[in-house]
DNA sequence: GTCTAATCCGATGAAAAGCTCACATTTGGC
DNA sequence: GCCAAATGTGAGCTTTTCATCGGATTAGAC
């Protein structure tokens, strides 16, 4: 049988709660310098400057750690994305100061962003990670409904699509060595009120 | 060091051919359905209903049959698409062609689509690889300069991001059990009209 | 039919990674 | 200070994966 993805052990004590966030960015470290090929629990622990039982204690094995890192760094971006969406102001500056915020968080460690959403995809996640990621969705389809003739209905969609437009340009953008922050947010902006003003095209039979 | 990515021995007869056709069939076939996971030398080996042994003779490590696969596809898709591309007709209609033919080429095996482009960035990308897919992009922004009021110098860059873009909304797609693929093809085209007919935001200060 | 080069085989060793466990150390309550 | 519970350690066992090599088999030229 495989190992759980949920954590092993709560830790109690102040300094195990310091353990494990010191695997966590051991584990992103790792991930965002030398990929999925050097991530492995041993190399993780090193780096954490923390020994491998320790690790073993918390997590019942590699895969959830990336759960926990997948998790982590979910209610982070929700936290920031919240913030950026407070309920002021025109709909289309709500919209600008998101992609700000998800530019300036993917390109912050490209490979490690790519990485997660691609184990995102593989792994079963917890409840956790995927209420975040709801909630993400819904507060994105809020701020498109202010937006004039919007058709309520439609605009979950729209926000899912939209999340994987912008992801997909700043990863892409996140791939050259010296990415040009500036081009890549005015390249989503245009994608974003791009899609959304186009009128959805007709149907064909 | 590690083993090389560029193949080992040129097949000279007809069956090693067949050999090497069968690895990397077997090799696409454990990644669609057993993901990176299963992903091993003696798993795709079996599959393909060759020994290990065999394997070796033609690549020298499991990234190259992985750079092989990537490849072949990247040969395949250039080909889909130079057909859909063919300069007759309105230069939307070629852009419609070409979005089925990339929803029909990514959705028919959705995983490994999504694992051959990750796995694509990770690996050194041999000539011919680069080759098609700078082909391909060009292939594009040729399209995009057919229409009317479009500046040839920007068609690169959006040729660019709409690859991104379209390969984004079809993977999402594809991680869905049963994906909605005209519905689907409407949204792609949603956004790459959408894209175009966008006039780029102004930069602000 | 014979011969040579090409191909194929798969047991086997080497290396890497996953994970445990017996024991050491630290913490916090009393 | 003392003690029980929590936490930390890392050598080393197990499992998995990589890769090789000597020898068997097959194809195609003559």
């Amino acid at each position: 049988m495989p190992p759980a993805l949920s954590p092993r052990k709560r830790p109690r004590q102040q300094r195990s709660t310091a353990t494990v966030d010191a695997i966590l960015d051991g584990a992103a470290h790792i991930l965002e310098s030398h990929g999925l090929e050097g991530f492995n629990t041993n190399a993780v622990a090193v780096r954490a400057g923390v020994s491998v039982g320790s690790l073993y204690q918390y997590f019942p094995g590699k895969d959830a750690v990336m759960a926990a890192l997948i998790r982590r760094d979910a209610r982070d971006f929700l936290s920031l994305t919240q913030d950026a969406a407070a309920n002021d102001g025109a709909w289309t500056a709500a919209l600008e100061r998101l992609v700000d915020v998800a530019v300036a968080h993917q390109l912050d460690s490209p490979t490690l962003a790519r990485i997660l959403d691609f184990e995102e995809a593989r792994l079963p996640l917890d409840p956790e990670t995927s209420q975040a990621e709801d909630a993400m969705q819904r507060l994105i389809a809020e701020i498109l409904r202010r937006a004039p003739g919007a058709q309520p209905a439609a605009c979950a969609e729209a926000a899912a699509d939209l999340l994987h437009i912008a992801r997909a340009l700043i990863d892409a953008e996140g791939r050259n060595p010296a990415p040009d922050r500036a081009g890549l947010k005015r390249r989503v902006l245009r994608a974003a009120f791009g899609y959304l003003a186009q009128p959805p095209p007709i149907e064909h039979r």
